[in-house]
RNA sequence: GGGGGAGUGGCGCAAUUGGUUAGCGCUCCGGACUGUCGAUCCGGUGGUUGCGGGUUCGAGCCCCGUCUCUCCCGCCA
C-alpha cells in the first residue's frame, strides 16, 4: 500500500465500501462527541469524513490536534446509514473508519480560520497567502487560471502560432509607464529594465520571419494599483502576426477569447463577430473607451439645442469655451424620491461637475430645476432627441468634451448599478476601433501620441503630411468586456519613413527617433513585413471568468496596493555588500515607519 | 501626489447624542457528551480601541498630527 494514500479525498464512493483505503490531507473540521470523533479530511480534490471510534490509541491525539494539521489515515470504507448521508458532500455516502493514523505535520493554532464563511481582511490574507490559498474559492480561482492559460496555449498552437520567450532583463523604454530598473554589476551606473511588454521583441520576431508569435508574457510596469490592475507585474496573451489586416487579428482574438469564455463560464457570451465601436462614438454614447454594454443607457449630444437657449449656465460655456452638452435619458424613474436626485447631484459634484441638471417628463408636463430656462420648442427638441416618454428623466452634462464624457460616463455606470439595470450573467464584448493617433497634452498644449507610437496611422504618410494631426486615426484597437479593458493592439508602423514623420508631429527629431528606437528602425531597413498584434490581459480575463471584482483574487501571490509582498516582505533592504557590488549609494536615510504591520514588515528605504 | 472609506483580543464584527467594569460570534485553553457534518452544552484565557498629542468632569466616539489597509483620481506608450 502506498505510504500516503490509495485515493484522494474526493474519490471514495459506495462502490468502494468494504475496501481498506488510505487517505492523506488536512484536518479541515472536527466534530468531537467525546465518544466518537468526526474529522473532515481535505486535500486538493475534496473532502472525506473520517470516523474515529473510541478505544483507538490515537483518539485522544486526534481530538486535541489543531485544525489544518496534516495526517494520513488508513481504515475501512464504510457506507453511511441512510439518515447520516450528507448529500452536500461528493463523498457524503461513505466514510473512512480509522484503524491507523500517522501525524505528518502538526499545525500551530492558525492566524486565519479557514472553515468558516467569513473571509479575513486583505492584510492577513496576503501575509498568510499559503493558508488563504487553501480556501475553496481562491483555490478554485488559481486552478481556473491554470486551466485558462493551458487552453489559451492550445488554441494559439492550433491556429499556427508559435510560443517564444523574450528577455526579462532588457532596456528601458523611453515611452510609456515607469520602468522597473535592475542595476548592472558589470557596467557601473547602467541599468537593465524589466519589459513593460515584449513589444519590440515580438515585432523583431516578425522581422525575423517567424510569422505568428505568441507568449503568455510577464509584463512589468511601475504604476499604481487599481482593483483590476495589479501593481508591478501582470500577464498578457501577447500575439503578433505578419501580413495581416486588422480584421484577421480580430478574427483570431474573437475565436480564442470566445472559446475560452464559453468553456470556462456558464454565463452568456457575445458570439463573434463582436460589435465595433469607433472611439469617438464610444466617448459620446458611453463617455468611456471601455463601455459596459450590459447597461442599456446611451448618451446623446444636445449641444445644438442649448447653444442659443436661455439657460446661460450652458449657453455661455458653449459660446465662449467650446463646451458641449451631453444628455443621458433614463426611462421610468420619475417616481424616485427627491433624495435620489439630490444624492446624484452631490455625486456629480464629487466627480468635478459644477452641478447636475435634469428634466423629468411627468404626464403632459416637463419639470425640473432647469425647465424654467427652456422654451417649449427646446424641450420638445430634447424630447425628440432622447425619445422621451412619460416617466423618463434626462440628465445633462455640460463641460469641455472630455470632462462631459467622463462625468456622464461615470453617472451612466452608477445609475446602471443603483437602478439594477446591469444585464445579469452575460459577457458583452466589443471592439473599440479608430483611436486617434494624437491628442493635445492638457498641460503643455503640445501634440502627443495618444496611445502606441508604433501604430500605423490610417491614411499613412499622406495623412501625416496633410491632415490635422488631431484628426488622424490609428489602426489601434481595444477589446472591452463588461466595462473592463481586456486588450489593446494595433497594426504596426513598419515603415521608417512614416515613423520619422509620425514622431516628428509629436515633436521628436530624426535624431531623437534614431537614438531611442534605433534598433527597431534599423531592423525595418532590412525588409520588414507588414504586421500587427494585440495582447489580451490574462489576469483580467480570469477575473471576469471567476466573477471576481478584484484581480488579486486570481493571482496566487499578489502584492498589495503599495506594491509590497506582505508574505515575502518585498521590497526589502539589501546588504551594504550587495549595494557596493552594484555601485549604488543610497541617497536618503531609511525612512522609519510609524507602525510596522503585524509581524514586522520591512522598513522601506527611500532612495530618492 | 490628491480625494473617499476603514483601523476595537488570533480572525470577523458591535458599542444611542461624548457617560458604568469596551460587548458578541469564531479560533484558542479546560470540562461534558457514541452519529455529527459550521456538532452541541458548560467554563475560561485573551484588549494601552493603530500610534502621538489635544478638548472635556469624562473620549472607542470630537479635534490635530502620523502610520497602515482599501477604493478612486492622477498615472497605466
Amino acid at each position: 500500500m502506498h505510504i500516503y494514500r490509495t485515493h484522494t479525498c474526493n474519490e471514495l464512493r459506495p462502490a468502494h465500501s468494504g475496501e481498506t483505503a488510505r487517505l492523506s490531507g488536512w484536518v479541515f473540521r472536527k466534530r468531537d462527541h467525546g465518544g466518537i470523533l468526526f474529522i473532515d479530511l481535505r486535500d486538493h480534490y475534496g473532502i472525506t469524513q473520517i470516523v474515529v471510534n473510541p478505544g483507538r490509541l490515537f483518539f485522544e491525539t486526534l481530538s486535541r490536534l489543531h485544525l489544518e494539521s496534516v495526517i494520513t489515515v488508513t481504515g475501512k470504507v464504510t457506507l453511511r446509514d441512510p439518515d447520516t448521508v450528507n448529500p452536500a458532500m461528493e463523498t457524503g455516502e461513505v466514510e473512512l473508519v480509522a484503524e491507523t493514523c500517522e501525524l505528518e505535520s502538526v499545525a500551530d493554532p492558525l492566524p486565519l480560520y479557514l472553515a468558516g464563511e467569513e473571509e479575513a481582511g486583505e492584510e492577513p490574507r496576503l501575509k498568510y497567502r499559503y493558508l488563504d490559498l487553501r480556501r475553496e474559492r481562491v483555490h478554485r480561482n488559481i486552478l481556473l487560471r491554470s486551466q485558462v492559460i493551458s487552453h489559451l496555449r492550445r488554441q494559439m498552437e492550433a491556429l499556427g502560432f508559435n510560443e517564444f520567450q523574450t528577455p526579462i532583463l532588457t532596456a528601458s523604454s523611453p515611452e510609456g509607464a515607469r520602468d522597473y530598473l535592475v542595476p548592472s554589476r558589470v557596467h557601473p551606473g547602467k541599468f537593465y529594465a524589466l519589459p513593460q511588454a515584449p513589444q519590440m521583441f515580438k515585432q523583431l520576431l516578425m522581422v525575423a520571419g517567424f510569422d505568428r508569435y505568441f507568449q503568455i508574457a510577464p509584463c512589468f510596469r511601475d504604476e499604481d494599483a487599481r482593483a483590476d490592475r495589479s501593481p508591478g507585474e501582470f500577464y498578457q496573451l501577447d500575439l503578433e502576426m505578419s501580413f495581416v489586416t486588422q480584421d484577421e487579428i480580430f478574427a483570431v482574438v474573437e475565436q480564442v477569447l470566445h472559446s475560452t469564455f464559453m468553456r470556462f463560464s456558464d454565463k452568456a457570451s457575445d458570439a463573434p463577430p463582436w460589435r465595433r465601436i469607433p472611439y469617438r462614438e464610444a466617448m459620446l454614447k458611453y463617455g468611456s473607451d471601455k463601455p459596459d454594454l450590459r447597461i442599456p443607457l446611451e448618451m446623446i449630444d444636445v449641444t445644438g439645442i442649448f447653444r442659443s437657449s436661455g439657460f446661460k449656465a450652458f449657453a455661455g460655456p458653449i459660446a465662449s469655451g467650446g463646451a458641449v452638452v451631453r444628455a443621458l435619458p433614463v426611462p421610468g424613474i420619475k417616481g424616485q424620491p427627491r433624495s435620489f436626485f439630490d444624492k446624484l447631484v452631490e455625486y456629480a459634484k464629487s466627480l468635478g461637475a459644477k452641478g447636475l441638471a435634469y428634466l423629468v417628463w411627468d404626464g403632459e408636463t416637463v419639470k425640473g430645476p432647469i425647465q424654467k430656462f427652456l422654451t417649449p420648442e427646446e424641450i420638445a427638441a430634447l424630447a425628440g432627441a432622447g425619445g422621451m416618454k412619460d416617466g423618463d428623466v434626462m440628465f445633462f452634462f455640460c463641460d469641455e468634451a472630455s470632462a462631459a464624457a467622463r462625468v456622464g460616463g461615470d453617472i451612466r455606470c452608477k445609475l446602471g448599478r443603483d437602478l439594477g439595470l446591469i444585464e445579469k450573467d452575460t459577457f458583452r464584448f466589443c471592439w473599440i476601433v479608430d483611436f486617434p493617433m494624437y491628442e493635445r497634452d492638457s498641460e503643455t498644449g503640445a501634440i502627443a501620441f495618444s496611445h502606441n507610437p508604433f501604430s500605423m496611422p490610417q491614411g499613412g504618410l499622406e495623412a501625416l503630411d496633410n491632415a490635422d494631426p488631431l484628426d488622424i486615426l490609428a489602426y489601434q484597437y481595444d477589446v472591452v468586456c463588461n466595462g473592463v479593458e481586456l486588450s489593446s493592439g494595433a497594426i504596426r508602423n513598419h515603415s521608417p519613413e512614416i515613423m520619422y514623420k509620425a514622431f516628428a508631429l509629436a515633436g521628436y527629431s530624426r535624431e531623437d527617433v534614431e537614438s531611442r528606437f534605433g534598433c527597431l528602425l534599423n531592423a525595418f531597413r532590412y525588409g520588414a513585413p507588414p504586421h500587427g498584434g494585440i495582447a489580451p490581459g490574462v489576469d483580467r480575463m480570469v477575473m471576469l471568468l471567476a466573477g471576481e471584482e478584484n484581480i488579486r483574487e486570481v493571482i496566487a501571490f499578489p502584492m498589495n496596493q503599495k506594491a509590497q509582498d506582505l508574505m515575502m516582505q518585498a521590497p526589502a533592504e539589501v546588504s551594504e555588500k550587495q549595494l557596493r557590488e552594484l555601485h549604488i549609494k543610497l541617497r536618503g536615510e531609511p525612512r522609519q515607519s510609524g507602525t510596522p504591520p503585524a509581524g514586522g514588515a520591512p522598513q522601506s528605504t527611500t532612495a530618492s
